[in-house]
DNA sequence: TAATTAGATTGCAATATTACGATAAAGGTT
DNA sequence: AACCTTTATCGTAATATTGCAATCTAATTA
């Protein structure tokens, strides 16, 4: 053991927790706070911002590349990352739709 | 090696990244789901509800109680767990924060 | 072409997570 | 009190993650 046993729940929920797990480091969330700050979407530089060495960032990079929350495109001898909007979309309206149901329901117990 | 090295980010960071975690697998996103679902915030047949044995369910919603997405109370013999609003508003307001900063970009790059 | 630069990959050590059987703890029931 | 039910904890095996030094690859420049 150790895995997890993905294929017992529904494709939703995995699609969910593979994106959360991505957010799920705060190395992660500031590359992705990088990214959003930073307009012209800059590229390695990204290693000069975070804390952490060159192939460290380069994974995390590829965890949020993998888990669909950047892409990267080759610009020349760089490589240039952003936010991918679709899977913040995705996160954004689970969210949201969640907290429109609890506010409806409003603590009806604990 | 091994550890986050928590230290070197902002609280916020760590925060969104506690919370990302904690739902960052399929069994919690199912267990979230299922107190959603149930109106009266029934307990423990969770465990029933889950493909997964009753110590794994227990840690898993331990996992979710520190992260403070869920809290429980006692109740007889029984414990009754259900979500706590705040932590998902945190959430929610979160990547609701990002997509409209997106929005306003709209995406000027890649 | 040689040297440089940017980034990914490899290999490895340290640590964390996932899962579960066995067992403990605490309240309820007979 | 003896027993059952519900949930937590312990111990342990399997696997995953984090982090980095060393190295590799590909484009760039000298």
């Amino acid at each position: 053991m150790g895995a997890t046993k993905t294929e017992h729940f529904t494709d939703k929920q995995n699609a969910i927790a593979t994106l959360a797990k991505a957010l799920g480091h705060p190395a992660r969330v500031a590359i992705m706070e990088y990214l959003m700050k930073v307009d012209t979407c800059i590229c390695g530089d990204i290693v000069n911002e975070l804390p952490l060495a060159q192939p460290t960032v380069s994974q995390h990079l590829k965890e949020l590349k993998n888990a669909g929350l950047i892409k990267g495109s080759i610009e020349g001898n760089a490589i240039c990352y952003c936010i991918d909007e679709k899977a913040l979309t995705k996160l954004q309206s689970y969210f949201a739709n969640i907290s429109d149901k609890l506010e409806k329901k409003k603590s009806n117990c604990c």
